[in-house]
DNA sequence: CCTGACTCATAAAGCCAGCTTATGCCCCCA
DNA sequence: TGGGGGCATAAGCTGGCTTTATGAGTCAGG
């Protein structure tokens, strides 16, 4: 494609303004009705429709004075563009919770892998089945969020660990496990090949800064085996983990949730290693006694069926 | 949660070039290399984090004189904005090979489905392993793909249906089912309602405009059930159809790669149908003859690892 | 102990994208 | 033969993001 890849995705991908514009032309069959529903006028609609057909070099919809529909390839475009718009929603409903007040209706507490992977989607579900319920969220270690519970900072709390903090009661609600994982052509990345609990505790590993439950989980499992080396890099994210897995930079370890898209599309290719289980629970928890009620039943309701 | 609702999405996201800012401060620790990196000057990208930052209403990154690192909340947000980026990756390869021109190194011919759901993320995988690998798209049913392989038009096909097309060999690289959805409520979500082919026909459903593999199969499917109803709603994109039905104005049959997230998150449910089975293989093909070379042989190979 | 290299923040000024209002044309239906 | 819905074009405004230019804090090394 003639395309330099040196220019951003910000330049090459419409803003979300013009795909949720899209998506509403799709829905509702007219530039103007669209327009209406996102509270622009009829010729912004228009022109922005138009800028993002020049933008893409594609005809995106067929105009007629008796209304609008996409093309083929505004079909294709349209649906990829929803997705795009999923994971903003997904972004929103996290980013809300975040900055929710601490007199938020339902105060959840949540370990680092449930709050990346799972919850965003999970309160985007909130919301559509309880519209208005505010929920902040505040993120941190399994023991930070026994302490929260316990302390009644948190109505609901969803942990990682290999068994129920004291004073909480808990119920599964997923399950994860911790693989290693290499960018192809990565010694490690040869078929058949299996690396030994020892080899793993041995070799530096790209992983997140310390106090993340993944790494506790690792030392832990790998200290009978001569216990865990220095990091080879030690990162903020766990996508700028990925990010210098991928490159090449060394071996992982991260949670299957993190990397399910990564290893599908063989930029990661996982390890198998021996000698050593690498799973745990996760679980929502609360304090001991009766589950909660209201919006965390709601929520917890929720977790139970994804 | 105090934001109204009705101000778009658009407005309460960052935009793509912020996140991805954000995803390269995660990645090298600074802002002035992040800032290098997306060829922008450090005040540039010291503002828009910060403008971001007042936009989300918390703080994202620790800035320090030697060096800035992301916060809690930071990282957390880091990864929800990777997922939004990998969204935008997939849609930029897609319309990059939509508008490919017809001398692209590697010229694709797909059906709907395919088009829709698995290649963006085969292109971005070919991307990674063949960098400026030239790719372009034309999106048809399966005859009009049968076509455009054996006119010399298209490099590598990909169909939806029950054979491969006369002239044609191919391989299986992957399965696909329709389902039936319905919005929970519908009278049909009740748990362990079974529908019958019979009771399917007769209803009015929420689908694709008219030429859509989905549709063939199902009228096929329901040929010997009395037939396929007239619908009750004709859209022009997966996506407006998945809305039609989450709103609830009745039940979709649709590719269950189309809504494994809407059902998932319980936004639609699914309806289990007797007496019809609406499986159907997803099948790479090309003239008959030796299998493609160069870049198709690349993307083929990719395809049977997903 | 001071210099240079790195970090980030602030201020002033310019540019461009997108918005709105005000039109005009086209098609269909009553 | 109007009236209403639908889209396009033109002109003018505005706000956000950018750049350049500068200042201030930290650390390593001569």
């Amino acid at each position: 494609m003639s395309q330099e890849p040196s220019i951003p995705l910000s330049h090459r991908v419409p803003d979300l303004g013009a795909l949720e514009l899209l998506l509403a032309v799709a829905r509702l069959g007219s530039l103007g009705r669209a327009a209406k529903e996102l509270g622009i006028t009829q010729p912004a609609a228009s022109g922005r429709i138009r800028s993002m057909e020049r933008q893409l070099g594609v005809t995106l919809v067929e105009r007629s004075p008796r209304g609008s529909r996409l093309t083929a390839a505004g079909a294709l475009v349209t649906d990829w563009a929803g997705r795009i718009v999923e994971a903003a929603e997904a972004f929103d409903a996290g980013a809300r919770a975040l900055r929710g007040r601490r007199d938020s209706r339902l105060r959840v507490a949540a370990s680092m892998t449930i709050a990346e992977y799972l919850l965003p989607g999970w309160l985007v579900a909130l919301q559509a089945e309880r519209p208005g319920t505010a929920v902040s969220l505040l993120a941190g270690n399994s023991a930070a969020v026994a302490r929260q519970l316990l302390e009644g900072a948190a109505d609901l709390g969803f942990v990682e660990g290999l068994a129920v903090p004291e004073g909480l009661d808990g119920v599964v609600v997923a399950r994860d496990r911790l693989i290693v994982v290499v960018a192809p052509g990565h010694p490690w990345a040869r078929a058949g090949r299996v690396v030994t609990a020892r080899e793993l505790a041995a070799t530096p590993l790209i992983l997140r800064e310390e106090g993340s439950g993944t790494r506790q989980v690792l030392d832990a499992a790998l200290a009978e085996h001569g216990g865990l080396s220095a990091p080879l890099l030690e990162l903020s994210s766990t996508t700028a983990v990925k990010a210098a897995a991928v490159s090449g930079a060394g071996a992982s370890v991260l949670s299957e949730l993190a990397v399910g898209e990564e290893v599908g599309a063989r930029r990661l290719v996982r390890v198998e290693v021996a000698g050593v289980a690498l799973a745990r629970d996760l679980r929502a928890v609360w304090p001991t006694g009766p589950a909660p009620a209201g919006p965390g039943r709601d929520l917890l309701a929720l977790t139970r069926r994804g």
